[in-house]
DNA sequence: TCTGGGGTCCTAGGACCC
DNA sequence: TCTGGGGTCCTAGGACCC
């Protein structure tokens, strides 16, 4: 059956939500970034002009544009803001299927049986965008998923473009394996395919099935229909979620420190946050995973299977340091700590988490620990930090691959 | 004032059980 | 004193996504 499957790609998302909301920030190159040792999350359009992208330090940013204006990113506004698009994009489809806290896979095809051109309807959805929020996005219109995601990648910012079932042979041909980057082929893979010969999308299309199996596995049959512009993955409605398979945090901290007392503070700060939200997903895990990353970027990380289910950050955190104690005495300073739990089931107890004012009330402490040792100019008043490390998670459920769904 | 933080999926190898 | 295969669970590590 054809179908028309849109994707919504929100663009320098962000950045674009400061400027809407500051008219100061309009027309102006801005970055968001984080707090802290950080990186460039969004680069404003006027500031990737001078070659600033995401990614790059804020250090970098300021070397290549001295005038770039430096935001402070709000999860809660994004989150808020992605949420409101797909409010607008269920006007349209109950088959809307957020892929990121910016991107949106959208199944039009009951529209276009109606009658109504893929074209116009996207320039619909555009406008609906631009009036209520401000903002612009590029959508790619293809007979699935990636064709969809791909065409929504060849025009930025304010984009739209239709890749038709007919077209996909000629498009594809003048498409280096690098240009699918984003659809599953990283620089690894592209950097193998070249050295088997193929260079284009089309070549892709055409290589024996076996032969990309043999030299990639089950990717190879992945990489085969990639290349024939094939797909018949379904965009899943908004209302079925799939289930959450880790929850983790991690922290670079304010510096190198081979200080035990500051990492097992910061430990324990991540391992709340952890259990917080996994008790908020109604879930408990088996699984818990600890790792380091040194200062001089090399890392170190474990995971152990306990014998039975935890869920209060108490636990995930005692099950980390037993992890820990292994790494130790430290070698090096360590640069950042990460703790994640797996192995995620649900959790059947139900039982009202009493000790969480508690809890909180201990974190103070413990990020009032923290500021000591680095001095209060190194980490914002404890309020504020607990605030952040335990509101903005509440709202925004998953970032990495959008888990988060409103109330009905 | 080098290099964030959140995830998913796949492979490979070892332990263990039948 | 030797030879299996199937299946599950677990760990480590890599590639990829935004």
């Amino acid at each position: 059956m054809e179908r028309t499957i849109f994707l919504i790609d929100m663009n320098s998302f962000f950045a674009s939500i400061e400027q809407a909301a500051n008219p100061a920030l309009r027309g102006k190159p801005v970055v968001v970034c984080g707090d802290g040792r950080t990186i460039v999350t969004t680069a404003s359009y006027e500031a990737r002009a001078f070659g600033i992208k995401t990614g790059m330090t804020p250090y970098e940013a300021k070397r290549l544009c001295p005038g770039v204006i430096n935001v402070r990113g709000d999860m809660h506004k994004y989150v808020g803001t992605s949420m409101r698009i797909h409010e607008i994009l269920l006007e349209f489809s109950e088959l809307t299927e957020p892929f990121s806290i910016d991107e949106c896979f959208v199944d039009v095809t009951h529209l276009v049986k109606n009658g109504e051109a893929p074209k116009d309807i996207a320039l619909r959805v555009k406008q609906r965008i631009k009036e209520d929020l401000n903002l612009l996005c590029s959508i790619g219109i293809g007979p699935n998923r990636t064709v969809a995601k791909l065409a929504s990648k060849m025009r930025k910012p304010d984009g739209l473009v239709e890749i038709r079932k007919e077209d996909i042979p000629v498009i594809y041909s003048k498409l280096s394996v690098e240009d699918l980057q984003g659809i599953g082929i990283g620089k690894k893979i592209s950097q193998k395919l070249k050295e088997l010969g193929i260079k284009t999308a089309a070549e892709m299309g055409r290589a024996k099935e076996e032969f990309l199996m043999f030299h990639f596995g089950i990717l190879g049959w992945h990489l085969k229909r990639v290349g024939l512009g094939v797909d018949s993955s379904r965009v899943k409605s908004y209302w079925d979620e799939d289930p959450v398979k880790s929850v983790g945090h991690s922290h670079t901290l304010p510096k190198d420190t081979r200080d035990l007392q500051v990492v097992n503070s910061y430990l324990l700060m991540l391992a709340e946050k952890t259990g917080w939200r996994l008790r908020k997903a109604g879930k408990m895990g088996r699984t818990v995973h600890f790792y380091v990353r040194f200062g001089d970027f090399t890392s170190w990380g474990k995971q152990r299977t306990l014998a039975s289910d935890i869920k209060t950050g108490r636990d995930i955190y005692k099950a980390a340091r037993e992890i820990f104690k292994e790494a130790l005495p430290l070698k090096k300073p360590v640069r950042l700590i990460g703790v994640s739990i797996s192995g995620l089931s649900r959790d059947t107890g139900q039982r009202v988490f009493l000790e969480e004012m508690e809890r909180d009330e201990k974190l103070l402490d413990v990020v009032d620990e923290i500021n000591r040792k680095y001095g209060s100019s190194t980490l914002k008043p404890s309020s504020v930090l607990i605030a952040e490390n335990f509101g903005i998670e509440e709202r925004c459920g998953l970032i990495g691959r959008y888990h988060f769904r409103p109330k009905r």
